[in-house]
DNA sequence: ATTATCTGCTACTGAGTGGTTGCAATTTAA
DNA sequence: TTAAATTGCAACCACTCAGTAGCAGATAAT
């Protein structure tokens, strides 16, 4: 089963999931209180996320608090980063190109 | 049927193929040679990025250039550094906290 | 004119997804 | 001790997805 962080966000109620977690740690029921869907809906997110290490798990009691955690997350960044470096680099080469073809006309 | 970014670039493969033509145009069959599956499967995964406009069509022939479209992908970018604004501004809310319950220590 | 090439579209298949329901385990409250 | 609350897990359902195979339209080559 595909567990990486670029399909956990593809979903749109994970991203809000996150968005919730990175203001405020909470537990599943809190967290499904602000969302249309149920707890086990939430829950079944949750567990997603967590499985690829965008969660992590405080548990206090019967209470299990997640908390987001930003290191998984850096992959996208990097990935876009390189990606946005990749696009700009092509037009760099492609000035080269134009410069050496100038001096032609 | 959803079609947004977020689920564009979840796919390893449509990635793959974002980085491809970001560094050159090319046509579906070319294109299909540099991968392990099949022209088809590629064409399906062409056909899920235009339709969310990270690639655009451009035809001499019978031949169709896939080109890459950078502006689509800011909105990844965008929400990825509200994302990491949001974050960081939690902190900064938890350090005016621990500066208020500083003096009662 | 006929054949080959390039491409998109449709139907199909097996696997995966999001959601719901019910249940069991653990912890707290009465 | 008994009842309520919190949570995770498994089974199920309708839907989507990635991939394959076959076909048709348009263009290029012979």
């Amino acid at each position: 089963m595909r567990r990486d962080v670029f399909h956990a966000i593809s979903d749109p109620t994970r991203r809000a999931i996150l968005t919730r977690l990175a203001l405020q740690p909470m537990t599943p029921n809190t967290l499904a209180e602000h969302f249309d869907s149920s707890r086990q809906a939430v829950s079944k997110h949750i567990k997603i996320l967590t499985e690829c290490q965008l969660l992590t798990q405080q548990q206090t009691g019967r209470e299990i608090y997640y908390h987001f955690n930003p290191r998984r997350m850096k992959e996208v960044v990097d990935w876009l980063e390189s990606f946005q470096q990749l696009w700009e680099q092509r037009f760099s080469q492609l000035d080269q190109v134009l410069k050496k073809s100038k001096p032609k006309k």
